[in-house]
DNA sequence: GCATGAGTGTGATCCTGATCACACTTTTTT
DNA sequence: AAAAAAGTGTGATCAGGATCACACTCATGC
């Protein structure tokens, strides 16, 4: 279970006293293909460390089209952050694409981690950096792509992912229907 | 030049010594109505808080159609944080709509005060929490939402500056033409 | 205070991408 | 191995919103 070790170390180093204090806050799960990791309206009391899968967190809107906001493979965040950081129930789904391993958390134990471990604020401070800035360049891309431009721009960004992800869930996330986005490289 | 400190503070106390030391890591600027903070090509080397006045920071397309990736008025950090982090070449351009006060900073700045004070790296770690959150629930509306949707939301979200800002300029962040927008109330 | 430019409303037309429909293939499930 | 389900390609049609054009109002800067 040193996969954490070795992900927190990728930014922070730690020694084992430390380690051992933090991997108390992290519990693993372990997912099937098409388990739900959270619906909406659940309580949005964890977040999640993917060490192995793929899942998808998608908002599920009136008509029952899924939008899907972020996928999630080895090492990624995931969580409806909004509400998780608000504890309020969830509006975004997440379902697990292929079967997973994942560590959870708690608010708490983020930010009592945070406030105990000044590395493991660090920690956090620079993965949010990352996700910031990774969304950021996606609502570019939203406002300023064509569907086009949009798929080729997920590909080079998230090559592993073009490959094992169905192009329906890709059109989703591109937000373009999956015949357009089908017309695109077969047209 | 307290405001620097209040705002701070919302988020973590300081000892006068501290917010000593911290405050000679920013340096006050005056920008008019019409000047850029930083155009895209520039250098990304500074960040900014916003003091009085407002700003938008937008992407400039090939056909030169603006994109408006941020608003920012008072108490508002803002920079083209995928160019900043990584101290490259701007894409971004930040304009000055109403004349203004801004408080800069640079990466080394920000680094440094981080790893000098686990307050003020808690600091930026809510900051960019608040950040994510606010990008998360934007890439849901651009993907879900009709024109109407997103701008009856915006209108929810920041009613100071749906009041402050041309109609013109909130369809540029919508992601909607300005006619379209304009049929959407006089239709 | 006048002139220029910026912002806005509104009609007419166009076009990109959505939707609908269906056949075919591949993967999962039992 | 068979059956069900999920994913894909492609044609035909539709529609939401973009674009173009122009008139009018309101700031703003000189």
């Amino acid at each position: 279970m040193d996969r954490l070790r070795n992900h927190i170390e990728e930014i922070a180093e730690l020694t084992d006293q430390e380690y051992e204090n933090v991997k108390t806050f992290f519990t693993l799960r372990r997912v099937k293909r098409n388990q739900y990791l959270q619906q909406e309206g659940d309580l949005a009391k964890y977040e999640f460390l993917v060490l192995s899968g793929i899942f998808r967190m998608f908002y599920l809107d009136e008509e029952g089209k899924e939008h899907i906001i972020q996928f999630a493979g080895q090492n990624w965040w995931m969580a409806d952050y909004q509400a998780y950081f608000n504890q309020k129930p969830a509006t975004l789904h997440i379902l697990c694409m292929a079967d997973a391993e994942v560590l959870y958390t708690t608010l708490e134990g983020r930010e009592t981690l945070s406030a105990n471990f000044h590395k493991m604020e660090h920690f956090f401070r620079v993965k949010l950096t990352n996700g910031y800035v990774a969304q950021q360049r996606r609502i570019v891309s939203l406002l300023s792509g064509s569907p086009q431009q949009r798929y080729e721009e997920f590909g080079q960004l998230y090559p592993h992912l073009m490959q094992k992800i169905p192009k329906k869930y890709i059109a989703e996330y591109l937000g373009v229907s999956r015949e357009t986005l089908s017309r695109l490289y077969s047209g």
